[in-house]
DNA sequence: CAAATATACATAAGATTCTTATACATAACT
DNA sequence: AGTTATGTATAAGAATCTTATGTATATTTG
């Protein structure tokens, strides 16, 4: 499936609000779990999955660990403290964010 | 105000509601009308709206019809037909992120 | 058993969208 | 007289994403 834009720009909150609630996960494994929780319509795709943890991780947000599993790796991601932190100010923002758009969209409903 | 980045990609859905919404706008009239709806938390820049009506325009979505008002330009813009029915299938899209994003961020609703 | 699919990470080229800065011009306010 | 508001426009650069490609192992399927 084609992701619409209005994506563009989420991709870090989504990431970061899985860590908080997960603990820890790897890259393949939030693509999954987007993919499940959207019911197949998000797929997040490795070009911009991958450099998007990266550069979490190079902002000190997130902090990565290593295993070995079945004799494949896996890069575990989990939030820093900082990334906690900052992951409470993107939700903030994302709620707004949302009720914005409603706004705009339906304004029949602000009163 | 400093916009987030979840921003990025809504701007012409954004502008096709308003103007189904309006029938005409011209640019100047867009930022503040979502400037108000928003309680001064959006502000379009010029930078990003006008490069995005022209290439509306360009796609054939919308029509423009120059006017002078108080001896200044103004630009009305307006859905073509074939900027109204996009504009249903962009609603469509934007209703089907916003369920996405909230399903995302607050799993404990999903049922 | 060979081929396809799933798992797992990574990067590079190019497209798109946006920010920031600048430019021009008139009207209104202070 | 200078600032703010109204009104449109573009160019340089930043940020994010898509698409394509690459590497490697495990599992499923015909």
């Amino acid at each position: 499936m084609k992701n619409s834009q209005l994506y563009k720009g989420s991709l870090n909150t989504i990431i970061m609000k899985l860590l908080e609630e997960n603990g820890k996960m790897y890259g393949y494994e939030i693509t999954q779990k987007v993919k499940a929780i959207t019911q197949g319509e998000l797929n997040i795709t490795e070009g911009a999955l991958y450099p998007a943890l990266h550069k979490l991780e190079a902002e000190g947000l997130l902090d990565v660990e290593i295993e070995k599993v079945d004799n494949r790796m896996r890069k575990y991601y989990k939030l820093t403290e900082k990334g906690t932190t900052e992951t409470v100010n993107r939700l903030s923002e994302l709620e707004d964010f949302i009720r914005n758009m409603q706004s705009l969209v339906n304004p029949k409903l602000e009163f």
